[in-house]
DNA sequence: CATGAAAATTAGTCTTGGCTAATTTCTTTA
DNA sequence: TAAAGAAATTAGCCAAGACTAATTTTCATG
């Protein structure tokens, strides 16, 4: 089951939601997220990425010093958390469904920030049931594409 | 199963596409489709609607004459009926997992456009085969949100 | 410790897809 | 058939998020 925390959360857009994902993913990874770091993970050059945390920091999902470093706020690592653990069920699902491993990660990124609670339970859910019924799995996997 | 047309699509955004789909819903229940149909129906402004046709007729998706009316190409319609395809589906799907109503609405608008045919064909599959499994519906339907 | 490379930032631009206000065209009806 | 009202269009605006080019800061190293 996931929480998706309505504490005091402002509104964050998809694309705020995909760096604060991926900031969060290189500092357990790496210790730090640079700003180059941050634009070769998401594919996007280096002054996008400023721009962005410059946003990330006014809406107090960040805290950045210029020319230093960049840390999460207490909120921004909620969203992270948040975002990644819908990632997360989501590949899961993908991945008990067949689907092949480059399209796994193209529909998850497009579809992550648009799943209510409900939904994201839902298919958690399925991803417990379903391994219990193999002869299901098999008959979606054969499926026709 | 889901044909997704490889034949010389353009590429239509997300946008174009739900403009589409709304076009051709219009058009098969009132047997046309004006702006201020299509813009009550998608909750912008006549205004916007205006813009998108005439992007929409640029790159060949519909036949439109100022102040006249509207059809879908050949090509417009093809895509039209895909995107009403993975609506039909996905909606399907949510509703097996007992996601209220309102909800799966906003949920399928969120997210049909970002599924590949692989993935829309293993719902379709799913959807098949769990009202064969009572049981493990009921399961799902019952994990916390 | 000076310097060149790497990283970060700024400035300015573009595209998408919305909006409102003002204007034009169409249609209906008195 | 002349208006009035409905529908459509135009003009001009905005915000999000991307980009490149130019500039500034930091840092590693000889």
């Amino acid at each position: 089951m996931i929480k998706t925390g309505k504490r005091s959360s402002k509104r964050s857009s998809s694309a705020a939601e995909d760096y604060l994902e991926r900031i969060q993913e290189l500092i357990d990874s790496k210790g730090y997220a640079r700003a180059v770091d941050i634009a070769v993970s998401l594919g996007i050059s280096q002054a996008s990425v400023t721009n962005m945390v410059k946003r990330l920091d006014a809406e107090g999902f960040v805290k950045h010093e210029r020319y230093r470093g960049l840390i999460l706020t207490e909120e921004g690592r909620a969203i992270a958390k948040a975002v990644g653990e819908r990632h997360r069920i989501l590949t899961e699902f993908l991945r008990l469904l067949g689907i092949a491993e480059e399209v796994v990660e193209r529909d998850v990124e497009g579809m992550e920030h648009h799943l209510s609670a409900s939904t994201l339970g839902a298919i958690e859910a399925l991803c417990r049931e379903l391994p219990c019924h193999p002869e299901v799995l098999a008959r979606i996997k054969s499926a026709p594409r």
